[in-house]
RNA sequence: GGGCGAGUAGCUCAAUGGUUAGAGUACGUGCUUUACACGCACGGGGUUAUAGGUUCGAAUCCUAUCUCGCCCACCA
């Protein structure tokens, strides 16, 4: 048993260890033994069934698998509950694209047949990431996985639609809202991406109608505009009542080009005199701005463009059935011989597309259910602002309460297949996908409850609030935000006590880590290369007050480097003889008591000193803090320093004994410490230690004062 | 357009107004020292982005500029 090879490998041990885990049942909070009267909390932020493990993905996982380890060894009751999402329309996309091949669209198949093919393929795919979540050590309580779409999620999901439904929050009507043409589906504003766009301004006049007076009059007026092709369905011009230059074409009529239409000059405070030439056509249909201004003119909405982006029968017969694009350069065309384009402008701006396909978005009017936000996010704001929930780092509560400033209704209807249906009879539409993952802190512990006297404890009384969230930036107002009025409006309490915003993972030159271009580093490469814990203390290491990490490998390689001091360290403890110390007896109390060297002394406060400190760290998220001093401790003053010194004090026959209990004291807590950093190597070390009445797990330890 | 963050050794990062600005990595020179060459002992390498200012003292605080990154935004 004391034999260990002379370099870690760690393939011979994550699988074994791993194992030995999910067997001892510590994964799951009513297993563990011990008292362990107070609970501790995290929900994972559910990864989409389609995704595969990539750096964020990895980051969090182990910054939380870190969090509940820590939390375990100390004596908490832990639960980390994993699952999935089932990510409607980014799913529906993979599906679609299956089709494709076979030369099917969804359509051909029909909703039940696809759907039928979406759960068949999750059965399938569904789980992969669960399982690389577990190849970096997660120690997720797997007994409780939860799914999005699972029996008791919809119901859950059903519950709080009923219920807003019943307060009078939720509303249908046609608005002008974001389409994606190719996924058919209207999109929330926050799926929106937003694409940088070398497009042009094109400048075109609308001639002014005769009205019988003489003399030299304005012929026509100049509007600026990036969409030509929505001329077709404008409503009126627009300009700034403040605005001299128009103030006496005000009130009258243009006639609208390629049209035989008349569109009123009006006036409206939302029009920019400073753009363009100050005149703005106004296509109620096809712009949110243009859409406000019409109703406050009540002006007709002409939809000029459906569903499939093409032009509609509203449109002068030779542009039905073109493409926008297409369109586009044939109004351009047009206008061009009838000497109406004025000219033309590179212009360059940032223009909506679609956060699942990347087809850019267009603005239709369409039938939509709509969750009022007004209520809503001032619910959001309350926790925050009186700091029953504490965001780390502590500026994203200023981004996060500013959104909800002003806020827009919330579109919660999509054209899709694949998610959870809208609960009323008639009604074909599924919900956006996020209004069910706004359920996941409580929908996951059992909410809604049994009705009272039925049920015992449930882990909803027990779990929740949860202690921490801990995600990415890039979902706040996506996703945090609406958890938390969730968790307020349906629970009357916070859904987590702790907001942590982890690093983005970059690329070494500081960019988006990315696999369509290729720059993204795949984290299970990296556990084959160097081993989970090298890993994970790579990136841990690299995890210190800045958001961003650029990520180098040379981290992963110092992380496996110090595996092997580690192993080596225990090695060399193993092999001194006699070997076997009764562990159980080194107590730092007993130790007070004999005849300490100064290097005693000094390794045992260091050690206490580093462990108060890696606390203190841990409390406050700064795990490359806490990771580098555990480091330090291990490498410097105890191999370099302290290891060095009891091979000559263990040559004193006196001092043999201290010597040896020392050496095993400071590697058990060293141990202990490294363990939610570094979980495999430290369990394999500690099965092969010579104590007696040693624990299952070094999960299960006392974490050292 | 608005907001936030960053810029320190070749690279990735520390240093929370106070000795000579430190680690890892890379590089150079020695080492088969009773665990570890994935190691040990040394060494070179810095105008702390730039320009001002506050202070006995500034990488750190203030102002401006430059560069990069992110979030938010219905200038058509």
């Amino acid at each position: 048993m004391r034999n260990l090879s002379k370099a870690y490998n760690p393939k011979e041990v994550e699988g074994r260890i791993y194992k030995l885990w999910e067997k001892s049942g510590f994964f799951n909070p009513d297993k563990l033994p011990g008292k362990r009267k107070k609970t501790y909390t995290i929900v994972i932020p559910p990864p989409n069934i389609t995704g595969e493990l990539h750096m964020g993905h990895a980051l969090n996982a182990i910054i939380q698998d870190v969090l509940i380890r820590w939390k375990r060894l100390q004596g908490f009751k832990t639960l980390w509950l994993p699952g999935t999402d089932h990510a409607g329309i980014a799913a529906q996309n993979i599906l679609e694209k299956e089709l494709k091949k076979e030369g099917k669209t969804r359509f051909d198949l029909g909703r039940e047949k696809f759907i039928e093919r979406t759960w068949k393929w999750m059965e399938r795919y569904g789980n992969i990431i669960l399982e690389q979540f577990k190849k970096l050590g997660s120690s997720c309580d797997w007994s409780r996985a939860r799914f999005t779409l699972d029996r008791d999620y919809s119901k859950a999901v059903r519950h709080a639609f009923l219920h807003y439904y019943k307060k009078g929050w939720l509303y249908k009507g046609k608005r002008v809202i974001n389409w994606c043409p190719r996924c058919q589906t209207s999109l929330s504003d926050l799926e929106l991406e937003y694409k940088k766009e070398r497009g042009k301004l094109w400048y075109i006049r609308y001639p002014l109608k005769r009205q019988g007076a003489k003399g030299k009059r304005q012929k026509y007026i100049t509007v600026a505009t990036t969409r030509p092709e929505t001329m077709l369905g404008d409503q009126a011009i627009a300009v700034n009542p403040k605005d001299k230059r128009y103030k006496n074409l005000v009130g009258k009529k243009t006639i609208l080009p390629l049209t035989t239409r008349e569109i009123p000059i009006i006036t409206d405070p939302l029009v920019d005199p400073k753009f363009g030439t100050g005149a703005v056509k106004v296509t109620p249909a096809h712009d949110l701005k243009d859409y406000e201004i019409s109703l406050r003119h009540k002006l007709p909405i002409l939809q000029v463009i459906n569903e499939k982006g093409e032009i509609t029968k509203e449109a002068p017969s030779s542009y039905q059935g073109l493409s926008s694009f297409e369109a586009r350069q044939k109004v351009v065309e047009d206008l061009k011989n009838l000497s109406l384009l004025e000219k033309i402008e590179d212009y360059s701006h940032q223009i909506p597309s679609c956060y699942r396909c990347e087809t850019i978005i267009e603005l239709i009017p369409s039938e939509q259910w709509f969750l009022k936000m007004e209520k809503l996010a001032k619910i959001a704001k309350i926790p925050v602002k009186e700091g029953k929930i504490k965001f780390q780092p502590k500026n994203f509560e200023k981004s996060y309460l500013d959104w909800l400033a002003n806020i827009r209704d919330w579109c919660i209807s999509r054209q899709i297949w694949w998610g959870h249906r809208i609960p009323l009879k008639g009604e074909t539409d599924v919900l956006d996908t996020w209004f069910s993952s706004a359920l996941w802190p409580f929908a996951t512990l059992g909410w809604p409850p049994a009705p009272k006297g039925r049920a015992k404890i449930s882990d909803l009384d027990r779990f929740y609030p949860t202690d921490v969230l801990s995600t990415d930036r890039g979902i706040i107002n996506l996703w945090v935000v609406r958890m938390i009025f969730s968790g307020m409006e349906f629970v009357k309490k916070v859904p987590f006590r702790r907001v942590y915003i982890h690093p983005t993972v970059l690329t070494r030159e500081g960019k988006r880590m990315s696999k369509s271009l290729g720059t993204g580093v795949d984290p299970i490469n990296l556990i084959e290369k160097y081993g989970a814990d090298a890993t994970r203390f790579g990136i841990v290491y690299q995890i210190m007050g800045g958001q961003d990490i650029k990520f180098i490998e040379d981290n992963i390689i110092m992380g496996k480097k110090f595996c092997n001091k580690i192993w080596n360290a225990s090695r060399f403890l193993l092999m001194q003889k006699p070997p076997l110390i009764d562990a159980d007896l080194v107590r730092r109390s007993t130790l007070k008591n004999k005849n300490l060297t100064s290097a005693d002394k000094k390794i045992l406060k260091v050690l206490h000193k580093t462990i108060k400190s890696v606390n203190t760290d841990l409390d406050n998220f700064r795990f490359g803090q806490a990771a580098h001093k555990i480091y330090d401790f291990f490498w410097h003053d105890f191999c370099d320093t302290y290891i060095e010194i009891s091979k000559k004090q263990m040559t004193k026959e006196e001092k043999k004994e201290n010597t040896r209990e020392i050496l095993l004291y400071v590697l058990l807590n060293s141990l202990k410490l490294l363990h939610p950093f570094v979980p495999f190597i430290t369990e394999e070390i500690y099965q092969k230690l010579p104590m007696k009445r040693k624990k299952k797990s070094l999960m299960i330890e006392e974490w050292p004062k």
